[in-house]
RNA sequence: UGGGGUGUAGCCAAGUUGGUAAGGCAGCGGGUUUUGGUCCCGCCAUUUCGGGGGUUCGAGUCCUCCCGCCCCAGCCA
């Protein structure tokens, strides 16, 4: 690799250019660590592209790592959700998945070699007089009573940890650092703690495991990683990152923070995703109004549009939050110029063509995708009753409406001119028909005179037409910033509860032919079919609306 | 009153020997159009780079003081 013809887009790959043209690395690896402990989400994926994208770009590697040093809270479903996701993201890793817990007879034998070496020491303090001994941000801590016990003993001690000898909460392994430092992650930060839970990996082998401090420079340096790229709150733990490594004297990864991603109107904590879940204000992890990338994928987002986003909202260590207009670009965008066209009507009001044989049914053409002439085109039966969209007719239209309006001609896409000559009402004024008469002359939707239709409207056959249920959603949360509460609120407080709105469509015949997932329902927006759907019913999650230029001036 | 970061347009984000503010999204205006979509064209920081001083012929870039915001006191990661 020439690395001289190399381009930086962002600080991170600045470092590695130099490290590549210095010669401090001939190749590079790097990881995505992920803990398996909830599922992954936009976030996450923003992580996935950054490590995995930078392998790729320099030829080098990059290690899918399960950070797994806490069985109270980990599960193989987090593994196998995981797997998949990067996967669907489209990277791989390579022979094999590391896991942190791979590393733990290595990671004990290092931690008595600390020991050995007085650096690191078994202490017996609760967490409470722990907390009161570490003192605060702005005073210094005081040093443990079994700071300075001998070699000897914290050998023998720690011995005993591994063997379970001592219940949880009754020892720690800290490292010696400094109760006084600045830093309060080098207060003699733990190393070990007593967990006697069944880890899914290593069963009951361990009761104590490495902390994450302890546990994470580690790994790196055990698999040779050369960037160890994390987030912002991590940079406080660089000293102690690099003082582990320093100690033991073994190969140093170099760790390199960035700012992660917060979305508008979306959570991202784990934490508050676990709680949404669990408290049913979705339906599971893979909810389409989730930002877990299981939720995206479900709700139609391609990746491809997320690795474009990921590109798009570039790298930085500026704690920022993205608009979520961007994602809904990047999938628009990719949609665009993939997804198969149809027509469905959400809202179905019946138009009667009155001068269209009765029992009479022809067969239109219909282009798949404009944008694709490959694609090629399908069949649609058109014969005297329609549906079209209630909302494409207005009894009393405002001047810049062109669409089905008394004494006014439009387009049926594909298929005719047509004139609404009438309308019919129910008794509480609802119009339930509409009333048309058609030029025979304009079918395919051209006329031969030139004249000019502004407005076309899509449509459905009434007979050769399917029901289809359509699930419409929206932000899960009605404020950009859903953590924008009263004290005593909680994000929940901000959950718009139009996020799902369902509807029963009528769509044509060709949903049922097809095996396409994604759609253009035209006029209308991006769908995806479910996988709820039945043989009799299908279903479609509007993964994002086409942009609309009449609705947004306000009619 | 501790430590670590960060501050360029509504939102991201380039800007690296100081040389006269990229690009994208959003927004606005127009053109094309059998989707009010797409596409195309134009506008959108010049009393300007969080603010004040300073160095310099010249400062977003250097010096200095100040301000805002974020993170850290788990035996979570």
């Amino acid at each position: 690799m020439n690395y001289e013809d190399l381009k930086a887009t962002n600080f991170i790959e600045e470092i590695i250019i130099e490290d590549l043209k210095s010669g401090k690395h001939k190749s590079i690896c790097t990881r995505f660590p992920p803990e398996p402990n909830g599922y992954l989400h936009i976030g996450h994926a923003k992580s996935i592209c950054l490590n995995f994208g930078l392998a790729e770009k320099f030829g080098g590697r990059c290690n899918l790592r399960f950070d797994d040093t806490n069985p109270e809270k980990e599960d193989t479903e987090y593994v196998e959700s995981i797997k998949n996701d990067v996967r669907w993201l489209g990277f791989s890793w390579g022979e094999k998945e590391f896991y942190a817990s791979d590393y733990f007879e290595k990671m004990y034998e290092w931690a008595v070699e600390l020991i050995k070496k007085g650096k690191a020491y078994v202490c017996h303090l609760s967490p409470e007089e722990m907390r009161k001994y570490r003192g605060t941000l702005n005073e210094p801590g005081i040093e443990s009573p079994y700071r300075n016990r001998s070699v000897e003993e914290n050998l023998l001690m720690f011995e005993k940890m591994k063997n379970g000898e001592f219940e949880e909460g009754e020892a720690v392994l800290r490292a010696k650092i400094d109760m006084s430092s600045p830093n309060i992650n080098m207060r003699d930060p733990v190393m070990y703690r007593i967990i006697k839970s069944n880890h899914h990996r290593t069963g009951d082998k361990w009761c104590i495991y490495p902390s994450y401090d302890w546990a994470h420079g580690n790994e790196d340096s055990i698999e040779g990683v050369t960037h160890s790229i994390c987030t912002l709150e991590f940079e406080d733990h660089r000293p102690l990152y690099d003082w582990f490594l320093d100690q033991l004297g073994v190969y140093h990864s170099r760790q390199i923070e960035f700012a992660r991603l917060n979305l508008t109107y979306t959570v991202m904590s784990k934490r508050k995703l676990l709680k949404l879940v669990q408290e049913k204000y979705v339906s599971g992890w893979d909810d389409p109004r989730m930002p877990t990338i299981s939720g995206l994928r479900r709700r139609g987002y391609t990746p491809e549009s997320i690795k474009a986003f990921a590109e798009k909202i570039g790298v930085s260590k500026s704690n920022s939050t993205v608009e979520y207009s961007l994602l809904e670009y990047c999938i628009r965008e990719d949609l665009n110029k993939r997804a198969q066209r149809c027509m469905v009507v959400l809202d179905p009001i019946k138009l009667i063509i009155t001068n269209y044989p009765e029992n009479h049914i022809e067969y239109l053409e219909a282009i798949n995708n404009p944008e694709d002439e490959s694609k090629g085109k399908r069949k649609i039966i058109f014969s005297r009753e329609l549906f079209v969209e209630r909302d494409d007719f207005r009894e009393v239209p405002d001047p810049n409406f062109f669409r089905l309006t008394p004494g006014k001609e439009v387009r049926l896409q594909h298929a005719y001119y047509v004139t609404c000559k009438g309308f019919k009402k129910d008794d509480e004024g609802n119009v339930i028909e509409i009333y048309c008469e058609y030029d025979p002359d304009s079918r395919g939707g051209w006329s031969s005179d030139g004249r000019k239709v502004k407005g076309t409207i899509h449509w459905v056959d009434a007979k050769a037409s399917i029901d289809v249920e359509l699930r419409m959603y929206d932000h899960l949360f009605t404020k950009e910033n859903p953590d924008d509460v009263e004290e005593g609120e909680d994000f929940t407080k901000n959950i718009n509860t139009n996020s799902l709105v369902l509807k029963n469509g009528k769509g044509e015949l060709f949903l049922l032919e097809t095996d396409e997932v994604h759609f253009q329902f035209l006029r209308v927006g991006y769908f995806k079919k479910d996988e709820d759907s039945k043989d009799g019913k299908l279903i479609f999650n509007k993964t994002v609306g086409l942009k609309d230029s009449y609705n947004k001036k306000g009619k």
